[in-house]
DNA sequence: ATGGCTGGTAGAACCAGA
């Protein structure tokens, strides 16, 4: 049966509704899987996706800032919600799909701008939320799919340039070293690079503050789809929907679209 | 010229993002 599963970082869902209702009539995916959505559940903008056919909801919001979200065509099952920070804020939501699969949404800190845990506690949180997910991995028997904002660019191709961004938070070798050990936890494969190989250009983000994004291209892969090994063996096609960042009132992430025959 | 912008919330000479 195929399945097609979208992951988009939308930095607030309501600013973004409508170019939310664009991506899925033109896009059709089957899951949408929402991070950084900064909105509370009790007014998450639910009937834009109930018109559409996204009836199935998982909300994991918060006021103001982070929050997750999945919204389904298909059937869901939650299986829970991993605070890895142990902080209390939303960046997590598990759901099991009925073709068997677990699909995981997670938005991973982005660890603030000193890379030294020393002086930046928030670069250690993301450490340490990196940390506790690897351990969540080790343990992890089920074929899963994690998909979202994983706030790191962990190749030197998956930045505009590795010279000039080795020292800036997302890009710097703990980080990189950290997330290599999360991978290698369960085997995890690389959708993106599976389809995109490196050094392929393979971005996902640019920054709001270029007046024109396209003009030097000075972007990140930031956004990752992971699958244990026999999901990935399923997946049949992938994309990073690169006009998105040029439609009205853009978020600054792109949607990544996954196919997969299940 | 990688912070030059943006959203949320308050009503900011704010905070946070990456």
């Amino acid at each position: 049966m195929p399945v097609k599963i979208a992951s988009w970082n939308i930095n607030s869902v309501r600013a973004r509704i409508d170019i939310v209702e664009r991506f899925l009539r033109e896009e059709q995916p089957d899951v949408l899987c929402l991070q950084e959505t900064k909105v509370m559940d009790d007014i998450f903008p639910a009937d834009m996706f109930r018109r559409l056919g996204y009836g199935h909801h998982v909300l994991n919001g918060q006021r103001m800032h982070h929050g997750v979200a999945i919204l389904s065509r298909l059937p869901l099952h939650e299986h829970g919600r991993h605070d890895w920070q142990d902080n209390g804020e939303a960046r997590h939501v598990g759901v099991r799909l009925e073709c068997g699969i677990r699909l995981e949404n997670v938005y991973v800190p982005a660890g603030g701008d000193v890379p030294d845990a020393a002086v930046n506690p928030k670069f250690g949180q993301k450490l340490a939320f990196i940390e506790r997910m690897t351990r969540w991995s080790d343990d992890l028997r089920e074929p899963t799919l994690i998909v979202g904002d994983f706030n790191i660019a962990p190749l030197e191709c998956d930045v505009w340039s590795h010279k000039q961004l080795v020292d800036v938070v997302s890009h710097t070798p703990i980080e990189i070293e950290a997330l290599g050990r999360l991978q290698a936890s369960h085997d995890w494969v690389d959708l993106g690079r599976r389809f995109v190989p490196a050094p392929e250009r393979c971005f996902t983000w640019w920054s709001y503050r270029s007046k024109d994004w396209t003009a030097n291209d000075r972007g990140r892969r930031l956004d990752h789809m992971w699958a244990s090994p026999q999901v990935a063996a399923a997946a049949t096609a992938h994309k990073v929907h690169e006009p998105c960042r040029s439609w009205l009132k853009p978020s600054d992430h792109v949607p990544l679209v996954t196919e997969f025959d299940l």
